[in-house]
DNA sequence: GTCAGTGGGTTTGATTTCCGGACTCACCAA
DNA sequence: TTGGTGAGTCCGGAAATCAAACCCACTGAC
């Protein structure tokens, strides 16, 4: 892993791409909240998981949330940055339905339509998750995209040869 | 592993959240196809490299194609299933983007404008990837999605009791 | 008051995977 | 003949994973 090519997929992958730290934070966001709640959902063995959710609380992506005293009891809540992980995660879904699970998908979401609502028409309806430009709208194309590493001695195809 | 919450996020994950899987298919998407530039561009060592690789390509996400036939040599290139993971790698390069390497970002990913195409108006930017609902065009939030598992035994938070 | 149960872990010891470096093999070029 | 490249394979030690057992504070039922 040592002088890789410098990048937040890389430094991303880092925190969150160890096996379950990922489906922590799914089933975070699908409210299971609590350990056991977690080893049964996710599969993880009890000691990773007490691992990852370590690190997840240090980095700031998860934290404990007291829900009881005396014994004392505590849950595990998305921080902000924990919440910003959901579009990769829905992501991730959408690719595994259309690719590994074509036509019997295990989960649907269901997407609050936002009639009245500023700029909403459309009643509640089935969440297709797509990644589209936020400065034009459009929909992103492999051949539209142009990457310009800006760490010197990296070009697009690997390090400037010396 | 075993009795886990089926989920596509966990298939996908099954499939490239190994360790280094993401970062192969970043550098193919980058231009980077050769054996030697996977090694050297995402620090992985040759070994697992050369496993990763066997994997993607039966999984249908790489395939090789030769460049060469004497002596004999070919490089890795993204299928239309590999391509498709593009937007799960724009969408965590984002997010580490802002909470990672906020204010120096390690790459920056210009994207073409589509100027006289159809619906393009605005010339070259830089890409900002955004996750929008498809069917009304709705950046998504956590609030306005309901989580509906369809497979028997499995509720939202958990497996239905017996 | 004892006994089983629950929540949230930690410990243990065997198995897997990872790692870096050295090695191979086929070919080309000087 | 020597050296270099591309694409791996092989090796032995270090680290991570796993399932299962254990622990501890507390509770509620008898």
């Amino acid at each position: 892993m040592k002088d890789a090519r410098p990048c937040s997929i890389a430094d991303t992958l880092a925190l969150v791409g160890e096996k379950y730290s990922l489906l922590v934070l799914r089933e975070v966001s699908l409210g299971a909240t609590r350990f056991d709640q977690l080893v049964r959902n996710t599969g993880a063995p009890r000691d990773v998981l007490a691992t990852r959710l370590k690190r997840l609380v240090e980095a700031d992506l998860l934290e404990k949330v007291a829900y009881s005293e005396r014994p004392p009891r505590h849950e595990y809540r998305a921080t902000r940055a924990g919440r910003e992980l959901e579009p990769v995660l829905l992501t991730l879904m959408a690719w595994g339905d259309r690719h590994l699970n074509e036509g019997d998908r295990p989960m649907v979401i269901e997407h609050a339509g936002r009639r009245g609502r500023p700029g909403g028409s459309l009643g509640d309806h089935e969440l297709v998750p797509l990644v589209v430009c936020a400065q034009c709208g459009e929909e992103v194309h492999h051949d539209d995209l142009t990457a310009h590493p800006q760490v010197p001695g990296w070009t697009a195809t690997g390090p400037a040869k010396t």
